[in-house]
DNA sequence: CCGACAGCGCATCCGC
DNA sequence: GCGGATGCGG
DNA sequence: GTCGG
């Protein structure tokens, strides 16, 4: 149902199915009705707690096979598989006929699109831990080569430890790249020079977006049938580095976690900095940190590595 | 009853 | 050509 | 759709 909802471009709609879903799945009991789900669960209102007392009755659910059965909700659900394909665009070409991958080869697409239609298959793929591994050493080896003071981290659930993952997050930072020095990061550049050598080496196969602080593009190991795959590479400065790669690697939940802490503590934690919020609600200048563990110290809880 | 639900970078579109 | 709005992604 | 002001 969230999915759906998303797709429709109801996004908080789908927030709050996926919520609902998190609670429903961390709940150590079996529920035994969608009223007591409704008062035990945060995030379970009225209408999913009726939802989930007819799943308990029927083992299903009227609205969703509804969904399912309606030519243009299937249609909608699949082009928007589509990386750079969301709401707005699949409702316009459902409009006039699509209704296959195919079909939309035949569209004015942008350029974003026509990666997402040519690397379809490839790009629902998961990535092995070992070719995560392979790939990490590729683009470590490779910028190193560029600046040995550029640090480099492999993010997402990889670096959570996961057996596969979905794409590749790349954190960098570099000493002289602060937030006084952000000015000049047109100059600077770091990005830029990063992917024409990522580039270079074949690396790197088609660009989605290269900006100055991010760059969101498709790269492949070189070798033969090897698969393409979605990598993403942020740079940060200094002072925001190891916020931003604890908000990075995650997981979403545990960063809610961590932000909700936060809030009870008097601080507030973003991927850019953790700050201090005074008790009128005033916030402060943002709190140095040189490690993750620092922001777990500030928070006054125990310092738990990426992979627990 | 009604607004918040994160805020932002990049590509592209739109109006001028 | 330019500034702002919109779509999209993570 | 849910929550909270």
């Amino acid at each position: 149902m969230g999915t759906i909802q998303k797709n429709l471009g109801l996004k908080h709609k789908y927030m709050a199915y996926t919520t609902a879903a998190g609670a429903l799945a961390a709940y150590p009991k079996r529920i035994p009705s969608g009223a007591v789900a409704q008062k035990e669960l945060d995030g379970v209102g009225q209408k999913i707690g009726l939802k989930i007392q007819e799943i308990l009755d029927t083992g299903k659910l009227k609205k969703l096979d509804q969904y399912n059965s309606d030519p243009k909700i299937v249609t909608l659900n699949l082009l928007c598989r589509v990386t750079g394909v969301g709401p707005a665009a699949a409702r316009k070409w459902i409009d006039s006929g699509v209704k296959t991958i195919e079909d939309l080869k035949k569209e004015k697409l942008n350029h974003h699109q026509e990666i997402g239609v040519k690397y379809f298959e490839d790009f629902e793929k998961r990535i092995p831990r070992s070719e995560m591994q392979e790939i990490k050493n590729i683009v470590k080896t490779s910028i190193s080569q560029l600046d040995q003071l550029i640090t480099v981290k492999i993010c997402g659930s990889y670096r959570r430890g996961s057996e596969s993952s979905g794409d590749v997050d790349v954190l960098i930072t570099h000493p002289k790249f602060t937030n006084e020095k952000k000015e000049q990061k047109d100059t600077f550049d770091l990005i830029k020079r990063i992917v024409d050598r990522l580039e270079k080496i074949k690396f790197l196969t088609d660009h989605l977006a290269n900006g100055t602080q991010q760059y969101m593009g498709v790269c492949k190991i070189p070798k033969e049938g090897a698969i393409a795959r979605r990598i993403d590479i942020k740079l940060f400065p200094k002072e925001s580095f190891y916020t931003a790669l604890l908000h990075f690697t995650g997981s979403g939940e545990h960063n809610r976690q961590l932000s909700c802490i936060a809030i009870n503590k008097g601080f507030k934690l973003s991927e850019f900095s953790i700050t201090p919020v005074g008790s009128t609600g005033v916030e402060g200048a943002p709190i140095p940190v040189q490690s993750e563990k620092e922001i777990y110290d500030i928070l006054g809880i125990p310092f738990r590595k990426p992979s627990e």
